[in-house]
RNA sequence: GUGCCAGUAGCUCAGCUGGAUAGAGCAACGGACUUCUAAUCCGUCGGUCGGGGGUUCGAAUCCUCUCUGGCACGCCA
């Protein structure tokens, strides 16, 4: 068993239709197919532990009023050998339970069992899924795009993984194409300025500005002097090209480590080319008609695919588009390497892409649900209540490095993480740096900092350690503020499912902060130290439970969780 | 012009597979440290859910129209 919300579900699904099932017997209600019963946890207290609104949803078919139904049924109820001590209709027809105690102490149990795995589902059994995320262009630094990109992706890839599926996290290089033939162009003209002067020679208008192409042509200056002048321009821009990509790639990688985030695949658009998958799959979707010729191009039909317009796969220069390439990259996910599900993040500017690639799956075999692609807003940053476009050192826009360097990884991580990837982030960096109460990062870490500092002078000042969890009396845990904290504590894998079903990890992030504010009560209300044995010890497993649960959650979303602040 | 996303408290946002009296944080105001970390807690204030219409027992949630903001509509990626 993983969570105690889902042995409830259980035993209120059984409930329900063995007195339905009863009373279709008696024929107290009429014999007909009850739809899905959903539990749910009420708004209010006073409605209850959990409540079901299934009556309401079968009104119609059961040809009664809700309230009469409800009541037939509760009437029929066998509660024995669950957690339910009495069951209520209320409202237009909703049917409330009310539980015993028990279930809160045994989630409690059943945290102290899994300790770190606590949380973890089968969800995915089987499931391989392919995490795709930042592949950032390596021809300069990352960005804020990248910065949350990054995080989303990181943080679904390991809520998938505790979810029980098979996650493989993977970065696509665009090592080639457009981008890297401007990229040379950009390298060539700062060799040849170095060299020979600026005015001399001219930048290309849409090269790579950035300050980054000029030190990397002084460094293979300095390692390989003029010997480039002799080269014709292609041959120097291929050499200029192999020698800094590399460097790109591995600070992106290095970057990336910084932040928390290591990948299992670094996947090589230019292999695709090299090994004939993007010719071969052109071939293919030629074969099987999905293309058509038209002004010296071949285009990808849309009217065959259920597009709007044709695209360019292949220019009327012979050279494949990304998109070709593209679409020989998901055809090697799903087909070459078998993925069962494919999860991109890209963003939001990128949404005119997601149609045409997944309708360019079906020629394979591939439905369109199998590849997910996870759409996120730009971010904003503001300093002083205003928006900063450009870093202040170099004067170019703020890069995931002067991010991290301002703010930490932290910061930087959860503010990423608190808002559904949908809606624009605003980060505040003034925010992000206060050691002050408005401060949301600092809340959490310090609920766990403050769980381990009273463990620790428990242990270190009176000797005092968690016994076994058999010798602790739960039933002392009464106090509101004790049993809400549990009730948080035990919602802790439903949180995980639901993140895991929307790709939605950011509510993990204000679930932990709700947790936070949850022990702050209770740390508040109720001492530990101090208390007789038997309390303090039932409280100090909620307090160790706690600690379990914050470390889960700050794990997942790769934040450092302090023993001491 | 067409399409996608967003519009909820002064600010930043949850809630959106229809459910009971629409939530949180911050800001504002008032309280709580002899006792395990006050980077904390408790309380008060705060709303025509952008607007109109519709669907039904019930709509912030679904449909439709409309207004506002962002983005995309390339033989760029």
């Amino acid at each position: 068993m993983n969570s105690i919300y889902e042995k409830i579900r259980q035993q209120i699904n059984r409930v329900v239709k063995d007195a339905f099932e009863t009373c279709a017997k008696n024929q107290t209600l009429p014999a007909v197919e009850l739809p899905e019963i959903i539990v749910e946890v009420p708004r209010e207290r006073g409605f209850g532990d959990f409540s079901t609104n299934v009556v309401m949803q079968a009104a119609r078919q059961l040809r009664m009023p809700p309230r009469k139904a409800a009541e037939m049924l509760i009437q029929a109820m066998d509660l024995k050998d669950t957690y339910i001590e009495r069951v209520e209709c209320a409202g237009p027809g909703f049917i409330n339970f009310y539980l015993n105690r028990y279930w809160l102490y045994d989630a409690l149990k059943l945290i102290q069992e899994k300790q770190e795995h606590y949380g973890e589902l089968d969800m995915g059994r089987n499931v391989r899924v392919n995490v795709e995320f930042v592949s950032a262009n390596p021809t300069g630094p990352l960005h804020m795009g990248n910065a949350r990109g990054g995080a989303l992706g990181d943080c679904i890839a390991n809520v998938l993984k505790k979810a029980g599926y098979d996650v493989t996290r993977e970065f696509y290089i665009n090592d080639t194409g457009n981008q890297i033939e401007k990229f040379g162009l950009s390298l060539e003209a700062r060799y040849l300025q170095q060299l020979l002067g600026e005015d001399q020679v001219p930048f290309p208008e849409d090269g790579y500005h950035g300050e980054d192409i000029i030190e990397h042509a002084k460094a293979y200056i300095a390692q390989h002097g003029d010997s480039l002048l002799k080269e014709t321009p292609e041959k120097r821009r291929e050499i200029l090209v192999q020698y800094a990509l590399p460097i790109n790639i591995e600070r992106i990688r290095k970057m990336l480590s910084d932040y928390g985030i290591e990948y299992d695949v670094w996947f090589s658009e230019k292999t695709l080319h090299d090994n004939g998958e993007v010719a071969d799959t052109i071939q293919f979707l030629k074969d099987n008609g999905y293309t058509v010729e038209k002004d010296g191009a071949l285009w990808l039909s849309g009217e065959k695919l259920g597009l709007e317009k044709d695209e360019v796969l292949v220019r009327n220069n012979g050279v494949p588009t990304y998109l070709a390439a593209d679409i020989a990259y998901h055809r090697n996910k799903f087909v070459k390497r078998g993925f069962d599900w494919c999860i991109n993040l890209w963003g939001a500017d990128h949404h005119g892409h997601v149609a045409r690639m997944k309708a360019a799956m079906a020629p394979f075999g591939v439905s369109a649900d199998r590849l997910h692609v996870v759409l996120f807003q730009l971010v904003h940053l503001y300093r002083n209540g205003e928006i900063v476009r450009m870093s202040k050192r170099t004067g170019k826009s703020i890069s995931l490095e002067d991010l991290l360097e301002e703010v930490g990884r932290d910061a930087a991580r959860f503010f990423f993480n608190l808002k559904t990837s949908g809606s624009h982030l605003d980060f505040d960096l003034d925010l992000a740096v206060s050691q002050s109460n408005e401060n949301p990062v600092y809340y959490v870490q310090y609920a766990h900092a403050r769980i381990c500092s009273l463990i620790r002078k428990l242990k270190e000042e009176e000797g005092i350690t968690l016994k076994d969890v058999a010798e602790i009396d739960l039933t002392l845990l009464t106090k509101d503020e004790e049993l809400d904290l549990i009730r948080k504590l035990a919602e802790y894998p439903e949180e995980i499912a639901l993140s895991a079903k929307t790709l939605e990890p950011s509510r993990l992030t204000r679930y932990v902060m709700d947790v936070a504010a949850h022990f702050h009560s209770f740390y508040n209300a109720c001492r530990v130290k101090g208390e007789e044995e038997p309390l303090m010890m039932a409280r100090l497993m909620l307090v160790d439970s706690t600690r379990i649960v914050i470390k889960n959650v700050l794990d997942l979303i790769s934040i450092h969780a302090p023993e001491k602040m």
